[in-house]
DNA sequence: AACTGGATCGTCT
DNA sequence: GACGATCCAGTTG
């Protein structure tokens, strides 16, 4: 079980252990593929302009859950670092739960039933009602990889500003990401 | 395979 | 009052 010390550190860091870590909510969820970093650094991030209502739990202590709402429709699930900075978990491979997960995403394929941020919330049952819960207690289960992974790294996806920071992390190879990561580009 | 627009609303300017 | 750390269906090539 991951606790508060695993996320009591530099925002990267952990972004990138988490990849191959397990997350299960309420007993369904899977293998974390694919992540992002953000920082109050960050033009970004929700919490480059300081704390707000919406944005509180990301200035609060490590290993806390940040949801937020996006585009009035999805939910987004972060893990907090230090404050002001926190991982959004943007893809699972899944593993338990299977049917659970299928049921709430609708009977689409199981290599997408967690291939984005907002599917992902969807298929684990995630809303603002979790936003602010600790991560190392129910309906929570962060277990640490019991592998090492080949990690990926490139630019964050569906964002305008910052788009050029090469803050998300993924498993290389995995058939579960949101997107495939994009070969580096030779110079012009 | 790549791109387009629509859904829908909380949050901050 | 505009916009977004998204997803999906539809169209086009």
């Amino acid at each position: 079980m991951l606790t508060r010390s695993f996320f009591d550190r530099p925002v990267l860091e952990v972004a990138r252990g988490l990849i191959g870590t397990t997350l299960l909510f309420e007993g369904a969820g899977g293998q974390i593929v694919e992540v992002e970093a953000y920082d109050e650094t960050d033009p970004a991030s929700h919490s480059f302009r300081g704390p707000t209502p919406r944005n509180r739990v990301m200035f609060g202590p490590p290993g806390h859950a940040y949801v937020y709402k996006i585009y009035g429709i999805h939910y987004c699930l972060n893990f907090v670092c230090r404050p002001g900075s926190a991982v959004l978990i943007r893809a699972l491979e899944p593993v338990e739960g299977l049917e659970a997960m299928r049921a709430k995403r609708g009977g689409v394929a199981d290599r997408n039933l967690c291939s984005g941020p907002g599917k992902l919330a969807q298929a684990l049952g995630i809303d603002l009602r979790h936003d602010g819960l600790v991560l190392d207690q129910p309906p929570f289960v962060v277990q640490a990889a019991d592998e090492v992974h080949d990690i990926g790294i490139g630019p964050r996806i569906g964002i305008t500003k910052g788009a050029d920071t090469p803050w998300r992390f993924v498993k290389r190879n995995s058939l579960f990401l949101s997107k495939p990561l994009q070969p580096t580009q030779p110079d012009l």
